[in-house]
DNA sequence: CGCGGAACTTGACACTGACTAGATTGCGGC
DNA sequence: GCCGCAATCTAGTCAGTGTCAAGTTCCGCG
């Protein structure tokens, strides 16, 4: 279907995000071009801006969905889970790992339209299941430990990840999740007498 | 000095890196423009591709002039401190919160000429400078659980100074070196019952 | 049927990175 | 002193880009 070349293109919207995400895979997010992804998807060079306003707009597109994916990823853990804070980070990694295009737009906001709803509430979707790993615990147990605990595992999870995407590690993992938990686990490390 | 305007720049090439950090610094490494950067430091528009040799080679520039710092930064915690591996976190939060721009570009490999050999050497003291401070532990307490100690510091410094830089956290810590040593000797959160 | 608006095209403009050829300068060697 | 020469910078050009305005085609709904 849809082989027959007619003046609509059918879904374009998704064909420039699959396409856009193609890109910042395989060569970054700086490789993007809205006209390259027209001549992809066969339209003419104006055609993205008409679904994302612009440039801004598409990646702004691709952030939300992503903000949107590691919210699900991460409510997907169930409470009571043991390891709970272990288990989250690794399914953060796992996305990050999973979803490289996506992670690299999310956590450049100087390349999006900030003010965007649809942004905004992906964004604190996420937000909010992340802090559901914390605030599990019992009110009386909560306080400045376990909020510096959240945001330990947090940074662990995110460091790990960029570091991993950005090719910084000496090897690249083939079980990124399983690595994150044994990091999860490492005591720092006791010091020389 | 200099105020006479003379066919030779003077020191061009500091020029244009330093007007190119302060670009990033404020508006991202998406903004940077050699034109731009040309007409602020009152030369012609191709003057500093002479410098650079293109838009990459001067991004490559800023990083290995950051690998180096972060390297000098590293090597700075003396052998035999307390927590040193804490204290190298720190050292290294404290430069990505000192040196954003730099930092950004750092870790964005795809914007790089990765086969530069003074980058690479660079990349390599920085690198040394980090294996140094997993590796004065005793060869008989060296192993896995050393290394992957020494990766856990690593991911958790260079994650908190990313969500840091990349407006993440909720509020911007003033003191991002000393957040940080509470974010290191903050246990993972015990399971509730 | 026809018509309003959404989806797309076409054309234009200013801007960018990169390349080339040429002008100017300062510096080392004599 | 000055002369050649390489380093530095200028000027012009080209293909490619984002964005805007105006036109064209087509779908769905009354």
């Amino acid at each position: 279907m849809a082989a027959t070349r007619t003046y609509h293109h059918g879904d374009l919207r998704r064909a420039i995000l699959s396409a856009a995400l193609e890109v910042i895979r395989s060569d970054g997010v700086a490789a993007i071009s809205l006209r390259d992804l027209a001549r992809r998807a066969e339209v003419s060079h104006a055609a993205p801006a008409h679904h994302f306003g612009d440039k801004a707009g598409l990646l702004t597109a691709i952030a939300t969905e992503g903000f949107d994916a590691l919210a699900v990823a991460l409510t997907a853990v169930p409470a009571g889970t043991a390891h709970r804070l272990r288990e989250m980070g690794a399914r953060y990694v796992e996305f990050a790992v999973g979803h490289p295009a996506h992670f690299e737009v999310m956590f450049q906001p100087r390349l999006l339209h900030g003010d965007a709803p649809e942004l905004i509430a992906a964004k604190e979707r996420a937000s909010q299941a992340l802090r559901s790993g914390v605030e599990e615990f019992p009110a009386a147990r909560r306080g400045p430990d376990v909020r510096r605990a959240g945001l330990a595992a947090w940074s662990l999870a995110h460091g790990f990840a960029a570091l991993q995407l950005s090719g910084s590690l000496p090897l690249p993992d083939d079980d990124p999740a399983a690595a994150f938990r044994a990091l999860f686990d490492a005591r720092p490390v006791p010091e020389a007498p």
